[in-house]
RNA sequence: CGGAAGAUAGCUCAAAGGGCCAGAGCACUCGGUUGAUAACCGAGAGGUUGCAGGUUCGAUGCCUGCUCUUCCGACCA
């Protein structure tokens, strides 16, 4: 028996069953830096309209991690299907450089060699340790098949950079919206220095825990008669506690809760105020009665009554804050607005001074009656003694509690008020000018814009000045011989002079003079002689002005951007920073639309920590997968919500892209002789199941375009993937695959079938570029007929009208319905084992109505639909049809006849020639015609 | 403690001005095939839509409370 199966046409391809992502995706990376492709795709696209995706800046520090995939990828997809829907999408990705986290981990390398270095050298090695990580990163994108100016990207640590965040503060200084002012910060006596919060550790650590009272001042007694009349003819005393007595100097106001009650209670005689709820516990603990209730009130009535200092002549006023607590203490609150971010907050609020006459060592100064001189903590002992001796001292004991510490010197840290630069909200309407701009702002997902506008409406002035080594230099001077600060317009030209040329370290390294604007006087005091300030900007000022910075100076940019994609962490971070920015310089957000997505958790929607051990590292994931994994995952989930990853989801995204990448290789290996120039059927003339394919492709691919317009990148995987595994690979792949093997390979159904897949695997390729980058790069390579160089720099498939059919695809879901029952006998009567594979059956069928037409019009292709080798079309009986439900009756017997030799199906009979013993008709027509190769 | 978001089959996603037995794909089980073969086809099983109430003729979808998770922020005087 000759083996027919050489004169098959069977699938061919290159495009092999196994992906090889691991070597296939470094090689196509290199190929695409080889063959500029990013370059290319700018040439193609030029003169079109443009679609400007602005990127935020990772930190350049540590390897990329889970989150910068989700982030980096979406951008990508947003990117690549812009500029496959026709518009010129460049993307020029950033670094944020300069920053706290980089100074501690180039001070922790450094060690004790940091002590002879100076500022400028300790700034070099920052710079080379964030460019390190630059390159680093840099590599680790381009490996997950990113597409973007990699040879140029915008580093916040750039001399032009530096020189221009510099700038973008001019046009804040330009319209007075900067002033410094005083702000409490965690302070370390020892190190003398700020610190940031991520330098203070919260230890266990015994403080003093005192009681004292404040007399309420004479001129309030009248207004607190009014409120509390009880209380008019007694003599009215508050008692507060802390644990910090060398604030009692500092003290200028009594904080109470608006809410709680109070009550006023006879004690030796005088009316003494507590919060109600405390008094008995208070009461034990110092050793007196609060039995004798005389009258009890809102915390509100305190406002503004004045008590007088313990210590001083001086006042204190009373004043509301949410954030009194009844869980320790009196309910009132001693309040020092120049040493706790609670009371600064109040006192900024009611006007209070921030007052903190400490020098940097943590001494008080001069000024401070009893105590000049004295170290904070030994003060406490003196200031309890004073207290004490004046009678106001009610009750003393020791308080453990977890205190900040120092992370270096391991000392108690204390919140000292210091001189610091702000941005000021209110001044020239920045607030509610950026407010405006949220509203004229497209949030993707929408709820975005009530986050973004419930922060700016309620953030205070934005404190820009770091006591920091690492990041750009507020150029900002101080008068030598009056010390007044000094930061205009003409101070910043000249800096952002100098940065341009020499980068911002030269604030560190060149003479005053060259910073010093010709004929700058102090504006106090008429000096002429000035030195430089060493505060930094805020991190978020620099990556805030990145809009400034980079959109006004690329080529193929624009101001401003069309989207801003990040994390929905940043509504407070970036988005916020930039808008603040982007209003300050220019009166507008610098964008026009936001989109956010969600964290990456674990696979029982954790949060990943290392503490955990349950990170997922992309670098493995890549090693064991290939990124092409990594890239569809992140198409497939929903990521404005939190998305999981872990084992199971991994396993299913690998499962999915090989249904894809097999249904594609089928249907390019059935592409193997066919040249679309030549070899294309005209619709007209095509089967109608071509037709049929065709219109499933179109309604889907239409459908596809849109989804990338919304973002909607998981709609896009559910409809590709229905396409292909329902419609593509069960059913039209499977039906016409008899026809595609054993037919004339130059036949016209053959062609006809061909034209279709050619088409419909053309446009795959290009609707899943953005998604499978290298898999259709891959593809795209082999796929016959004319095209550009890469995939990336072609088209979505465009004028899909041409294959829309409506009624064919309505006419065509009740054939696969019918196909449906059909299979349903198949199954019964292969579990009975009369029929083995659907060709050895044959199938009786019948109905009546609308299906029995139906029946009769595609009578000459039913055995084709069926997968079996005949089907008889009954005319309706009634009796016939009782047993079925939806007037269709199906019979599935097993097929008669004899099998041919190469198309395997069953035929009344089988040729006798030698030449052709074994073979059916129409494999002996199809034979006629020589096999092409 | 405050602001915001979410919770649908093992996994990833669908279903909404509230209404046919809540749908797909993958995974799973069984069967077929061996001319897509580390593939392919068919069939099957799998969900009281986080929990508890309420509104309604009827709720996954609306309201209230709770639980859990996540992001942002505040706080520990």
């Amino acid at each position: 028996m000759a083996d027919w199966k050489d004169t098959c046409n069977l699938p061919r391809t290159s495009f092999s069953m196994k992906a090889n992502l691991q070597t296939m995706e470094p090689e196509t990376v290199a190929r695409w830096d080889e063959m500029d492709l990013y370059g290319q795709i700018r040439a193609a696209r030029k003169g079109a309209k443009k679609f400007l995706l602005h990127d935020g800046p990772p930190y350049a520090n540590g390897e990329i991690h889970i989150g910068h995939v989700l982030n980096k990828t979406l951008k990508d997809l947003v990117v690549k299907s812009h500029n496959m829907l026709g518009f010129d999408a460049p993307y020029i990705p950033g670094w944020d450089c300069h920053g706290l986290p980089i100074e501690l981990k180039v001070d922790r390398e450094l060690g004790p060699k940091k002590r002879q270095m100076s500022t400028a050298e300790f700034r070099r090695a920052c710079r080379a340790y964030a460019q390190k990580y630059v390159d680093i990163q840099r590599t680790e994108f381009k490996r997950l098949g990113i597409l973007g100016l990699w040879g140029d990207p915008y580093l916040t640590m750039d001399f032009t950079y530096q020189a221009r965040i510099v700038r973008a503060l001019g046009k804040f200084v330009e319209k007075d919206m900067v002033y410094k002012g005083k702000k409490p910060v965690h302070w370390c006596t020892h190190c003398r220095t700020a610190l940031a919060e991520a330098e203070v550790e919260y230890e266990p650590h015994t403080s003093p825990s005192i009681y004292v009272e404040f007399p309420l001042s004479d001129e309030s007694l009248p207004e607190l008669a009014k409120r509390v009349p009880e209380l008019a003819a007694c003599k009215v005393s508050v008692l507060i506690w802390t644990t910090t007595p060398w604030t009692i100097p500092s003290n200028l106001g009594i904080a109470f809760h608006p809410d709680f009650q109070y009550g006023a209670y006879d004690v030796g005689g005088h009316a003494v105020i507590v919060a109600k709820d405390l008094a008995e516990t208070v009461g034990k603990k110092t050793g007196r009665s609060f039995d004798k209730l005389i009258a009890s009130f809102d915390g509100k009535a305190m406002e503004r009554l004045v008590f007088r200092h313990p210590l001083y002549p001086r006042d204190s006023l009373g004043v509301l804050g949410d954030y009194v607590t009844l869980e320790a203490g009196t309910g009132a609150v001693h309040t020092a607005p120049g040493h706790g971010a609670d009371d600064y907050h109040t006192g900024v609020r009611y006007g209070l001074e921030i007052y903190a006459p400490l020098d940097p060592g943590g001494h008080f100064n001069e000024s401070v009656e009893l105590f000049a001189g004295l170290k904070v903590y030994d003060a406490n002992p003196k200031i309890e003694a004073a207290l004490k001796e004046r009678g106001r001292l009610w009750h003393r004991e020791d308080y453990d509690h977890s205190y900040p510490h120092c992370w270096r010197c391991h000392n108690p840290v204390i919140f000292l008020a210091t001189a610091q630069w702000f941005i000021a909200m209110d001044a020239h309407h920045l607030r509610d000018k950026a407010l405006k701009a949220i509203h004229d702002t497209r949030w993707i997902p929408s709820w975005g814009q009530a986050r973004i506008e419930g922060m700016i409406a309620n953030r205070p002035d934005w404190c820009i000045s770091r006591q920091r080594s690492w990041g750009v230099p507020i150029p900002a001077m101080d008068c030598v011989k009056c010390g007044q600060p000094v930061l205009n317009k003409a101070l910043v030209d000249k800096a952002a002079s100098v940065f341009d040329v020499h980068g911002a370290d030269a604030w560190y390294e060149r003479p005053v003079e060259e910073f010093v604007p010709d004929g700058m006087t102090c504006a106090q005091c008429g000096g002429t002689e000035f030195e430089r300030e060493s505060n930094i900007l805020d991190v978020w000022f620099d990556s805030g002005s990145s809009h400034e910075a980079v959109l006004p100076f690329r080529d193929d940019h624009h101001w401003p951007a069309d989207i801003y994609l990040e994390g929905s962490d940043q509504h407070r971070g970036w988005f916020h920073s930039s808008l603040l920015v982007g209003i300050g310089t220019r009166g507008r957000a610098p964008f026009d639309q936001v989109l956010t997505h969600g964290f990456v958790m674990d696979d029982q929607g954790r949060k990943m920590s290392k503490s955990l051990g349950n990170t997922v590292a992309p670098q493995d994931i890549i090693k064991q997968s290939g990124a092409e994994i990594l890239r569809l995952w992140v198409s497939m989930v929903d990521y404005r919500e939190d998305i999981r990853v872990g084992k199971e989801v991994l396993a299913r995204t690998v499962e999915a892209y090989r249904k894809i990448r097999n249904v594609l290789r089928v249907l390019i290996a059935n592409l193997y002789d066919f040249d679309p120039k030549d070899d294309s059927v005209s619709r007209a003339k095509m089967l109608e199941i071509d037709r049929w394919a065709l219109a499933k492709y179109a309604d889907a691919a239409e459908r596809i375009v849109k989804a990338y317009e919304d973002y909607d990148y998981p709609g896009i995987f559910q409809v590709a993937n229905h396409l292909i595994t329902v419609d593509l690979s069960a059913f039209y792949i499977d039906v016409t695959k008899d026809r595609m093997y054993t037919f004339g390979a130059k036949s016209e159904a053959r062609r006809s079938g061909q034209t279709a897949m050619f088409i419909i695997v053309d446009g795959l390729a290009r609707l899943l570029a953005p998604i499978l980058s290298v898999t259709m790069d891959e593809l795209w390579r082999m796929l016959p007929g004319e095209r550009e160089a890469s995939v990336h720099m072609a088209l979505f498939p465009r004028e899909l009208d041409q294959w829309k059919d409506a009624s064919l695809l309505e006419r065509w879901s009740a054939l696969a319905a019918i196909r449906d029952q059909v299979n349903l006998k198949i199954e019964e009567k292969r579990k009975d084992k009369t029929i083995a594979g659907n060709l050895s059956a044959r199938v009786t069928i019948a109905a009546d109505g609308e299906t029995s037409k139906l029946l009769s019009d595609y009578r000459e292709f039913l055995s084709t639909l069926f997968g079996v080798s005949d089907v008889t079309v009954k005319s309706s009986s009634p009796q016939a049809l009782k047993s079925s439900a939806d007037g269709l009756n199906v019979e599935v017997s097993k097929a008669g006849g004899t099998k041919c030799d190469r198309c395997w199906r069953y035929v009344p009979e089988v040729s006798q020639e030698p030449e052709r013993a074994g073979l059916c008709s129409r494999c002996v027509d199809a034979l006629a015609e020589p096999v092409s190769l």
